[in-house]
DNA sequence: CTCAGAATAGTCAATCTTGACTATTCAGGG
DNA sequence: CCCTGAATAGTCAAGATTGACTATTCTGAG
């Protein structure tokens, strides 16, 4: 996750104390990223200590102290470097369901293919929620398109699973995934 | 990630050394995860002290001693567990290429499409190698599973990217995030 | 036979990330 | 006026992750 950037991104459009960062990126951002709490502070920390944002404290009526975060000079140079890199680059995606699939043969179908249905409705879960949010944007937004990116996703993951369950409907496919995975190995070393 | 699980998984398949593990993941498993090797081999100590897998020391001609690593009862207990979770699970997936998306009107136009573009030729080349990965397998083996879900996502990746820079060819979007994702909000704390 | 580079087998310090915890303040019901 | 639950504003120790590094052995080219 680019959680540097996200942080100075966020700070540069408008300054803004710890508590207010955290609970945009909670409450807004949540399908963007995970970043949580501590790591944000952490985070300002380390980009306070490098002179990328400064720190100010202030106070409103009778509430705790605060810090506001504002950016630097430095630090905006410093986002403009990171949103270049990302804009750039084709960040490979991990999936924590392809581990499971990976030993989906070492448990029986029939349990399998239930907990492939649950995964399923979770998806379904999902999907009707982002349709929401993404309906509340204008379509061009920047907002509209990560909502809408994550739909696409998530429809993608939905046939996914429908075309892995209808295979499994016909047939269990019980194979060694060592032996399965060595035999695509290149033939033995020829460069 | 679920790491542990994939370690669990592989030892259930066969005992390994760490170094076979780690090339295993490394080499054949680099679609679906970037498991590095001291996380490997810290997650294996955790493992290790916790009596799911043992560890014995062995040695082949004058090569350095390696340690092989099989799991235990408690390890295939704790492997079916972790597996049945993460089969029902319906997994969040976060995408790095968002937030950079998020700041898009902070570049100009034309330099953040000539970024996009080279995104896109990033998508591009990972979708052709993946293919070919794919095709070395039978459909229906638990890595072309794997495989196929990577491809799709991909495409899925590739279209939006598409769309997004056909988009900006119209119009550019210039609005102020902060606001716009505020806007969205549930209308003023009413439950 | 020799040397370079790949394969083998990890370790370590530094960094990142998180679950759990601590406090204070405010708003509304009774 | 008091109490409760939510909002505010973080901290801390523990755990996960990684870039950089160390060493030895084997293999093939010349």
């Amino acid at each position: 996750m680019d959680h540097t950037l996200l942080i100075l991104g966020l700070l540069k459009l408008e300054e803004m104390h710890g508590y207010q960062l955290g609970d945009l990126i909670d409450k807004r951002l949540k399908y963007l990223t995970d970043l949580k709490k501590p790591t944000l502070y952490h985070l300002l920390a380390k980009l306070e200590a490098a002179g990328q944002v400064t720190k100010s404290v202030s106070r409103e009526g009778n509430r705790p102290e605060r810090y506001t975060y504002r950016l630097t000079k430095t630090g905006e140079a410093q986002f403009k470097e990171l949103l270049r890199q990302n804009l750039q680059a084709a960040h490979a995606a991990y999936f924590n369901d392809d581990i499971g699939l990976l030993f989906l043969s070492e448990i029986p179908a029939a349990e399998a293919r239930g907990y492939l249905e649950q995964k399923r409705a979770g998806v379904d879960a999902r999907i009707t929620e982002i349709a929401a949010a993404t309906a509340r944007h204008d379509a061009g937004s920047p907002a509209y398109y990560t909502l809408r990116h994550h739909e696409l996703h998530l429809e993608t993951e939905r046939a996914w699973l429908a075309e892995l369950i209808a295979h499994m409907k016909k047939r269990a496919a019980r194979q060694n995934i060592i032996a399965c995975l060595a035999e695509a190995d290149t033939p033995k070393r020829k460069k």
